[in-house]
DNA sequence: CGACTTTATCGAACCGGTTCGATGGCCATC
DNA sequence: GATGGCCATCGAACCGGTTCGATAAAGTCG
């Protein structure tokens, strides 16, 4: 590999005036830039990245970390922050902390020894120290999907609340009543907004929330399973579930079908977030999904702007939150 | 930051004897290690990766390189290959090239302008120019999932003729004689070789091909959507349809709910690779999954035994082909 | 006890760039 | 024609580590 002092000695000039060449071509005069761009050419010559990163204290590097690579709503968001980052020069590096806060801070510790010059991240916890943690990072970030209270940062997400309301709503105009809703961690912004909305809709339709009728599904598949299997073996089942997530939605599904029951015949299903393939999903499931699209976008602007707009770092942080969208199936019936 | 000269003064030694303390900690006596790790506690010194890796000349970071991070079948190898990583004081660095070619080669060589430890990458494409690319890169690298001709390296991946032939074997034992498939780019060694079990499959049971029944669904579901209504609108339709992986497959089903058509009552369906969510898709699809745990712990012990050891690069490359498993389900009707 | 090896430590060069103050040539101004 | 300012270029220091040959002290052997 070819250094700049490689160049520097075919070009005849100093160091100096070839790393000024490239940062700076305006401020070398046009014969000697000729120079050295042939010299340069005609051996190869391309600048170590990690030593310029060393030298300057920062990277072209954009630091991605979720909690799931593999869920498709980050995918989405994923991509459009690769594209827009690499329209202008900068390469995004996918880290997965598999949700587990300690891998995540160690992700992000490694990271910021890497000198990246930004970073895109969904919160996986919440509580005063990791506030401080994340309040202690110094690189221009955003943050999405999870809204944590404290953390003073962009904010990047969707409206949770109405995203539980729309489905609610929806199905107390099938004339539900007796409608259970699979809940997630509480101390989730976006589970408790879910859950608000739920419960805020109910109690504006003047319908009563049956005690029984909310369990814990943790967002997970599994805890989602037990949660549903929960509802249906009560005497008085009720006749819709609402899942406050993708995840749980599904494994009431499975509960359903595994325990013979007939959806949407028997008991309407409702769920916030897309899922893969939900098109070959039978029934088709009604659901509020994101604008994934269109939040990686905001995302990727508004991380770059912080990371190329020298006096952006005294903008003071600012949340998006976008209306999601209501994608109606034939999992709900109508009573 | 603290750094090592400041490390250096306050114990009292050389900045030589501090970076050898860290390095070699048997080749300091024991006093002087004592003096270094409690300077180096007192300030919070963290050796900067960065300068490390300038200096070595590597770093200890993987690059894994595939063509859909968010595929679940990528998502679990890369999971296994973090751990055991992680295990080695090793950091995996995700990218995803959206199988483009050009993507794909920019990543790469980004990847080894950060002076990676090791690569795991996932062929994207083919070819003369193709292989001299990869046999070019000179980190240690383990190939996986496509097997590339020409490619020297070692080749983690499973055995897709198989995979292909279990699949026919099963349809033809429930009777099915008109089976059609849904194959993927022949260029592709998966794709061929999965199409390569169900033709000398047929051939063995002395069952003719009808050649309107193979078509082209390029492994994406909008091509597998394509290819599956060319063969439902046949006259003489398949009484089975096995699909070359799981989105042509899944596609089908779409394409089959579309038109009324009942799966299995009127069509059967049988797919290669497995899906997020195959449990909650009706009817649970016939399938042959590889073994994405023990592939993706093959290629990381693969890949960190080139890495550490150092004489590991005179061991000439080798393939581990791994069998994989068939999963039944109720898509396929005895006839 | 002197010669030889081993051990602990150090200084300097190096990895491959960036950056800033200094230098000298050139042109415009009064 | 001396003064001042601008422009192109350079040298040296620096980013924060690693590594190797040198050196001096300590240990081993006959």
């Amino acid at each position: 590999m070819p250094t700049i002092r490689d160049v520097a000695r075919i070009a005849e000039v100093s160091v100096s005036t070839v790393s000024l060449a490239f940062s700076s071509p305006g401020r070398v005069s046009a014969r000697t830039l000729e120079r050295i761009r042939s010299a340069a050419a005609a051996v190869g010559y391309v600048a170590d990245p990690l030593a310029q990163s060393l030298a300057r204290g920062r990277s072209r590097m954009i630091g991605f970390v979720v909690g799931n690579v593999g869920n498709p709503f980050f995918g989405d968001i994923r991509r459009e922050l690769e594209n827009y980052a690499l329209e202008h020069e900068h390469f995004v590096l996918i880290t997965d902390s598999s949700g587990k806060t300690d891998r995540e801070r160690d992700l992000i510790e490694h990271l910021i020894g890497l000198k990246i010059a930004g970073l895109a991240l969904a919160p996986s916890s919440f509580g005063p120290d990791y506030v401080k943690f994340v309040e202690s990072i110094k690189v221009p970030m955003v943050c999405f999907d999870q809204k944590v209270a404290g953390i003073e940062r962009d904010f990047v997400g969707s409206d949770n609340f109405l995203a539980g309301a729309m489905l609610t709503e929806h199905l107390l105009q099938l004339g539900h009543r007796r409608i259970a809703f699979i809940a997630g961690p509480q101390h989730m912004h976006t589970a408790s907004e879910r859950y608000r909305g739920f419960v805020e809709t109910m109690a504006s339709a003047g319908v009563e929330v049956n005690p029984n009728y909310v369990v814990d599904g943790q967002f997970t598949r599994s805890a989602g399973y037990e949660a549903a299997m929960r509802l249906l073996i009560q005497p008085e089942r009720p006749t819709a579930i609402l899942g406050a997530n993708n995840a749980v939605a599904l494994a009431a599904l499975q509960a359903m079908q595994e325990l013979g029951f007939s959806c949407p015949d028997d008991i309407s299903l409702a769920m916030i977030d897309n899922v893969q393939w939900s098109s070959v999903i039978t029934p088709r499931i009604t659901m509020v999904v994101q604008d994934t699209l269109q939040l990686g976008n905001i995302i990727a602007r508004r991380l770059l702007h912080r990371i190329t707009d020298p006096d952006a770092n005294s903008e003071p942080p600012q949340d998006f939150v976008l209306a999601p969208k209501f994608v109606p199936g034939n999992s709900c019936r109508r009573i």
